[in-house]
DNA sequence: CGTGAATTTGACTGACATCAACTCAGGTGG
DNA sequence: CCACCTGAGTTGATGTCAGTCAAATTCACG
């Protein structure tokens, strides 16, 4: 086991998670916070399967395929996104080193949404029968299991509010201001970063065309609040993001 | 323990549940689908914690109060809803009986949303602690435990689905199928209930004005699909409405 | 009944979508 | 090495769906 990162912010409140991760894989998310013995630490690594290889657009899982394991990021970045009945995407997320995959699944034992590499990408697989083994012996395992599938509700739930009543500036502002906090907090420069998914992805995540996203990234480089370079971006105002994110600047 | 109700449906799966409640409170959605014996189901009972009555317009717990409890609902109808940073809400859900509310704030022990009753309700309040000490002794209960929280995120997933990428018309018409559905799974009539929320409510929900949905009752109205009293509605062709929902219908 | 709140309806407006043309980066092959 | 090609991204002109504003109507409740 190996010290890494630093915390993790959880919409509200800061944690301190993610302080090491398994020799295994990089589950940080399932190891650690929660203080395990070594002896735990040790049947957790051992119900670890396989590790993975997903090259960049490849797919993790499909809607309606049988759900046997959860997914932990090892390393690259994923978008999930579910099919409407007329054929339309709809992106609901992206996962990046660290994050769970999967969880939709364990309601009806089918997935429900896809999952694409959006780079290069490795995950661990966890197979959920073991876990579940695991989960009743552990207590302390079985809280951070809670509190993970509980903070996918929190986070869909912020969506919901950004796609249900914020302006289109606002939304992408938010959707900056949120990968900047999640890079920050798995060690990485909060201020400056890779936009791993296309603009037309970010689009439809965010329930906007291409063309606004594109509009957007020149507006907010015009008024001196990012550079941008391809998908290579800087935030030069964050605080002023932060202020349009919340709704509080007029003026933008 | 009585036999109540018929069947459940699950995006995409239908599942047998529900098909009994405790005598102490309806708490069909803990107590039934996995067929506990009767010692379990009385060890349930016993940390089911006091009844609570919420009359209408009261809250059950609000953003930021610290979370002890899970609540299931006995009786009436719920909103959820989250406050903006500037000050602005966003309906996140309606609950009716038999669903469970909280499940949002295990992550950080504090709620993330508020949720007030939307007609005089009832509740039952099952302490967080007693239940976790209860799943590490019950399979079958911490799975269907797992089920529920999963049900709650991709339920989230079809709402941003709805309001990232469908059109006015196609939401409101997923609103009432949606309704309709789980009106039927809990064996009153698909076709004929009340809204027990006003059109403002509608609206924050789906993202759109209360004028609009205004407008789209009394389209659907002139087209002859619904019938619509105040807040009393009947569906008269709820195939078309399907069809809508599904994108399948380019005329309406 | 009467009063205020909720809802409906209409006219107008605006934010974002659509359509279309153009630019640019990166890869391929001559 | 450079011409070419392709797909991603940008920018501008125009259209449209739903929002805003305002007034009329209905409903709920004392």
């Amino acid at each position: 086991m190996t010290i890494e990162l630093p915390s993790l912010t959880i919409p509200g409140v800061t944690v301190e998670v993610l302080r090491a991760k398994c020799a295994t894989c990089s589950m940080h998310q399932l190891c650690l916070p929660m203080g395990l013995g070594a002896a735990d630490m040790d049947r957790l690594d051992q119900i670890i399967g396989r590790r993975r290889k997903v090259p960049r657009g490849g797919t993790l899982f499909r809607i309606g395929a049988p759900f046997t394991s959860l997914y932990a990021i090892r390393l690259g970045h994923f978008k999930t996104y579910q099919i409407n009945a007329d054929g339309a995407e709809q992106v609901t997320g992206f996962q990046m080193a660290g994050e769970l995959l999967g969880m939709d699944a364990i309601s009806t034992d089918r997935h429900h949404c896809n999952a694409m590499a959006l780079e290069d990408s490795e995950v661990c697989e966890i197979p959920f029968s073991s876990l579940q083994q695991l989960l009743a012996d552990m207590p302390a395992l079985l809280r951070h299991f809670h509190r993970m599938m509980s903070q996918e509700i929190t986070r869909e739930q912020s969506v919901m509010l950004l796609l249900g009543n914020m302006q289109a500036t606002q939304r992408f502002a938010a959707f900056i201001v949120n990968l900047s906090s999640r890079y920050e907090a798995r060690g990485y420069s909060a201020t400056q970063f890779q936009l791993r998914m296309s603009r037309e992805e970010i689009g439809n995540y965010l329930g906007l065309t291409i063309e606004s996203i594109s509009r957007l990234l020149s507006k907010f480089k015009k008024e001196g609040l990012l550079r941008v370079s391809n998908r290579e971006i800087e935030l030069l105002d964050p605080a002023r993001l932060k202020a349009i994110t919340a709704g509080m600047d007029r003026c933008g």
